[in-house]
DNA sequence: GCCAACGTTGGC
DNA sequence: GCCAACGTTGGC
């Protein structure tokens, strides 16, 4: 079993999004990133864990845990010119694009920021706190995972 | 295959 | 809203 983390604008769609849907489930589309399509195609497995992560938002930070629910299948909005993530290059022959479907399990109580996230050494290898870190899923190693959980109690 | 131009992400 | 960092595109 792995681990992940996601990102997520809130404003398009947060963690109580996630846990409102009837079935606490979503397929995670509208990724247009090559590497984060390669783990969602190849690497996610389910019941791997997932960080869930609001970005561009007045506190980013994790604010739960979800599960992945499905592997990387295609991603049909891609082949839909009626979707924002329409890509002409797509199509159900030859899918460009993949997604997960990603299951609610979690919120915390308090999101844990990325400026508290920073602060802990022991996280300083996370790709998440480097520099420049555009990457919208990335893989959280077994320790890093154990300890932000330890950090939401 | 190089690289400049351009677009996007995302913290601040 | 600014801007640094980084990915993608396309001319050559």
């Amino acid at each position: 079993m792995k681990y992940w983390l996601m990102k997520t604008e809130p404003d398009v769609f947060s963690i109580d999004d996630l846990a409102s849907r009837p079935d606490q489930s979503e397929p995670w589309d509208g990724v247009r990133n090559y590497q984060a399509r390669n783990m969602m195609r190849d690497e996610m497995k389910p019941g791997d864990g997932i960080f869930f992560y609001h970005s561009n938002c007045d506190v980013p930070g994790i604010v739960g845990v979800a599960r992945v629910l499905r592997e990387g299948y295609p991603d049909h909005t891609s082949w839909n010119p009626e979707s924002k993530y329409y890509d002409p290059k797509s199509s159900p022959d030859n899918p460009r694009w993949f997604m997960v479907d990603v299951g609610f399990e979690r919120k915390f109580s308090e999101t844990i920021s990325l400026q508290c996230l920073r602060s802990l050494s022991e996280l300083s290898e996370m790709p998440l706190v480097r520099k420049g870190n555009r990457l919208s899923v990335m893989p959280v190693g077994e320790y890093e995972w154990n300890f932000i959980l330890g950090l939401a109690q």
